[in-house]
DNA sequence: TTTATAATTTAGACAAATCTAAAAATATGT
DNA sequence: ACATATTTTTAGATTTGTCTAAATTATAAA
C-alpha cells in the first residue's frame, strides 16, 4: 500500500467514527485536504485492492479488509505518539505531525516490539484507545465535559480536538488527563461552564467544555 | 526532498566514500538499481537543486550542500539502527531495511531526542561511525582482517559488508564487535587465515577477512 | 587513426496521484 | 413535478519517477 492510499483509509475510518451514516465523496475529499474528483479516482482503486465498498453516487464505506486496515495504521501512529512523549520527552501537542510520518514505517515487529517497550499502552498522549495487535478496537463511551450535568464531578480522560492550539490552551490553563473537575455552574446563556479543578476556578466555553472527554465519578 | 532524491544522494556519497574517483552514471544506477537513463534524468534536477555538481558525460559529484545532506541522512539511518538494536533487541542483520525507511523522517528534534536517549552514540551496530549533528564526519581508518601481519593481534571494530548473509554468518560463528582476534596463520594458496578467537580457532577464507574492520593492537 | 565497443543521454511512453473544467446524476425547493 | 442547485463523476492535463529504444558521445583496440 501507497502512503497515500493508507491515508484514504484512515480518512474513511475516521469519518466513519464520527457517526457520519454515509461517507459521501465530498466529506472525504474535503479531510484529505484534495479535490472530490482525486477521491472518486482513488475509490475506484481501493475499491478494486477490496478496502472500501463503493457505488458511484452512492457514499463509500471500508470493508473488514479495510477496517483491519485502518485499525493496524491508527495502532501505530498511536503507538509512535506515546514513544514520542515517554521516551523522548515530546510534548501532547507536537507528536502528531511526527506520527503521521511514522505509522507508514512497514514492519510488524517494530510495531511489536515498541508496543513491549511502551509496556502495551492502551491510550495515547490525547486519550484515544489504541487498537491491539489483532483489531481489537475499543471505542470509548466517554462523555464530553459540556454533557454533564451541574454539581457532579468527573475525571479528564481525553480530548476530541487535538490540535495543538488547543492542547496548548488546556496546557496554559493547566488541564491535564487525569484531573479531577468539578462543575459549579451552567450559564444560560451561552452554554459556558464554571468549574472547579485543583481547587481553581475556570471558566470553560460551551466549545472548550464539548472537545474535552470526561469520566463521571461518584462522590 | 523526496525519498528518491535522498536515496540517490546518499548513493553518491557511498559510492565518493568507496573510493571511486569520478562517480559514473553507470555505477549509480548499478547501486540504486534503476537504469543509467532513470540516474541522468535525477542528476538534472539535483543539479539543479545544487546537490550535486553533474556536466553532461562528466560524471556527477556531491556539492557542499549534497555533502551536508548525506550526511544528515546517514546519521538518521544510523541513529536508528542503535535504536533497534538498544532498545527494541533487533539483532544487527535486521536493522537496515528498517532503517531504511526510518532515515526519511522529517523531524530534527525527532533525532536530536533520539540521540540523547541513546546516550549519543559514536558507531552504530555494525561499527560504522555516526555523523554528529553538525556534519562531523569521522572516516574510520581501520584496517580489514586480511591486511593484518601474521602473529598479530587486533579487536573487531566494524564491517565492510552489512548484509543480513555476512552478518549471520559472524553470528554463527561466534565473531562479534569487540572480540580480540589473533592471526595464527595465512594460507598462501587462497589467502584464507587460521585465527584465534576467545581460545577457539576458526579458518576464514580471503573473502571473510577482507570484510571485518580490525585495530591492530600491541601485546 | 579509424573502427568497434561501451557509456551516456535523449525522446517518447507509462503509472500514480493530483488538478481543472465540463458533463452527468442526485437532491432540494416551491 | 419541475426547475434549480449541489454533488459526483468523467475527460483531459500535469508532475514525479520510472522505463525502453534510439541516438549520441566517449573509450579502447587494432
Amino acid at each position: 500500500m501507497t502512503h497515500s492510499e493508507e491515508n484514504y483509509i484512515k480518512a474513511i475510518f475516521h469519518l466513519g467514527s464520527e457517526g457520519v451514516e454515509v461517507i459521501s465523496t465530498n466529506a472525504v475529499a474535503e479531510k484529505m485536504e484534495t479535490k472530490p474528483s482525486s477521491v472518486t479516482d482513488m475509490m475506484k482503486k481501493l475499491s478494486e485492492k477490496g478496502l472500501v465498498h463503493y457505488k458511484k453516487y452512492q457514499g463509500v464505506s471500508l470493508t473488514t479488509l479495510g477496517t483491519k486496515t485502518a485499525l493496524s495504521i491508527i495502532r501505530k501512529h498511536r503507538l509512535w505518539e506515546v514513544f514520542l512523549v515517554e521516551k523522548l520527552d515530546f510534548t501532547w501537542d507536537e507528536v502528531h505531525e511526527i506520527a503521521e510520518q511514522l505509522e507508514h514505517i512497514e514492519s510488524e515487529k517494530l510495531i511489536d516490539k515498541l508496543d513491549e517497550l511502551l509496556s502495551f499502552p492502551k491510550f495515547d498522549p490525547h486519550g484515544d484507545p489504541i487498537p491491539g495487535k489483532n483489531g481489537e478496537f475499543m471505542e470509548h463511551d466517554n462523555q464530553l465535559l459540556s454533557q454533564i450535568p451541574i454539581g457532579s464531578s468527573a475525571i479528564c480522560v481525553g480530548v476530541k480536538d487535538s490540535s495543538a492550539v488547543f492542547l496548548r490552551f488546556l496546557d496554559k490553563n493547566n488541564i491535564a488527563l487525569g484531573n479531577k473537575i468539578k462543575i459549579v455552574e451552567k450559564e444560560e446563556f451561552d452554554n459556558s461552564l464554571r468549574i472547579l479543578i485543583d481547587k481553581r476556578e475556570l471558566h470553560l466555553s460551551q466549545q472548550i467544555a464539548s472537545n474535552l472527554y470526561v469520566k463521571k465519578i461518584k462522590l
